[in-house]
DNA sequence: TAAATAGTTCAAGAATATTTGAACTATTTT
DNA sequence: AAAATAGTTCAAATATTCTTGAACTATTTA
């Protein structure tokens, strides 16, 4: 499995600089467990084609930790990533 | 005169999100002084309307302090909202 | 084994962001 | 006073990002 994960600083600033991207990683702050993406979509009404796409931006920017089991994706914050280049993180201020 | 300065997470992290604007935040914090925007655009080859537009998105996000003066306009990295909200800043990992 | 579920991929369309050049204001230099 | 310099604004062109629906793979359930 090739490594799809890039730790560039505008890389990470990317991925941040979307709402549905923040809304997302506040949602796997807040429950801090892993979950699936399925579950982020209903609770963030996001579609699945949209949540793939920006899950997959997340995961690309090393700010997820990803794992597939069978038909479901679980996702949940890679708090290495994200405590190292974010500090601050409310969604409003 | 109008307060245009917006401290959402967002606004900086889109503020942060792009080459140029790394590339001229890299600058001032390099330099570390008062700079104008002529400085700045010779030193990395932006034309003057798309440095315009860029130290303006740098100014609203709060990421840099402006000063005109006379025909010229001074910047500098505001280290107050940086520090806060960038950590680990280097262009390449 | 057929139907349902979870997620991905693709291409097209929509929305946003960036660049460009021309015209402009204001200031300084000649 | 004319020319040069520093920067801004605007609208048009271009580039990039995001959303959508259809078609797809893989797995699970009925």
């Amino acid at each position: 499995m090739m490594n799809t994960q890039n730790t560039n600083q505008i890389t990470i600033f990317k991925a941040l600089a979307d709402s549905v991207r923040l809304d997302i990683i506040e949602y796997l702050k807040h429950v801090d467990r892993e979950v699936t993406c399925g579950e982020v979509g209903k609770a963030l009404n996001i579609s699945k084609t949209s949540g793939s796409y920006h899950f997959k931006l997340l995961q690309e920017a090393g700010l997820i930790i990803t794992r597939k089991e069978a038909r479901e994706k679980y996702v949940r914050l890679n708090s290495v990533t994200f405590d190292k280049f974010v500090t601050n993180f409310y969604k409003n201020i």
